[in-house]
DNA sequence: GACAACCTTCTACATCTGTAGCAGGCTCTT
DNA sequence: AAGAGCCTGCTACAGATGTAGAAGGTTGTC
């Protein structure tokens, strides 16, 4: 499932809380963006038709629920963006976050941490 | 820099080795796409009007450099997915890369290798 | 110097994306 | 019951993207 950029701002707003209105997600947006109410109502509708969120109709107002979570978005964005961009593989990308993106002190240390908090679980 | 899927297709050849030619590049496409020449040739001349690539005509062929480094490249479009999907932090994706992801223990091996090999020289 | 083979530029067109207006249908409150 | 205020579905339209054809210039070869 690919999602755009606009819908991807849609989908956090539900995702921070659901069953919400286009009314809800206009406003879980109003810092980022100046969108018209049609606007986010258009993106709602897109997003149902591709199956990423549901629509429920109570009384006149549509109330949307991401079907989508954010967790298999991300995967397959990320999954996009590592095919495309990094080889087709996570150590490529990893990589290049160590050599490249200059992570702070405190970024590596929580990363090693996981790291570690992971090696006895993961271990057959 | 935003590259659409089709123009990374096509720096990626070009990063391979330029400068190169527009039929080099159809080439060294050729395993992933049945592309026509013109389409290459397209995308080349997109590429060229954004800046991301140098086109050099001698005698009736154009020869293109990329001058948008593979690593720009990647930079900005980790930037972008970060942004929209990871909360802009590098810590969200990390973690979830570690914790989605499942890397596997050679990855993970090696990513806690190349933390350690940073740690050295990233402290003042 | 004519032809094949290759190059170029221009144009085209469907789909996707961002963004929104319009017209009409509910609903709550006076 | 009438009006304000909110909701909906439909339509629109420009720019980005994927993909490529057509027509014409260049060049190497017989």
């Amino acid at each position: 499932m690919k999602l755009s950029d606009a819908e991807w701002k849609v989908m956090q707003a539900l995702w921070e809380g659901s069953p919400a209105s286009a009314r809800d997600v206009l406003e879980r947006v109003g810092d980022e963006t100046e969108w018209a109410y049609t606007t986010v109502k258009t993106l709602l509708t897109r997003l149902r038709d591709k199956g990423a969120v549901s629509e429920d109709k109570r009384s006149n107002t549509g109330w949307y629920v991401p079907l989508l979570s954010r967790q298999q978005a991300r995967r397959s964005a990320l999954r996009s963006l590592v095919d495309k961009a990094f080889d087709g593989t996570f150590g490529s990308l990893v990589h290049h976050l160590i050599d490249t993106e200059s992570l702070d002190a405190a970024e590596k240390r929580r990363l090693r941490d996981l790291l570690d908090s992971l090696d006895g679980k993961s271990e057959p």
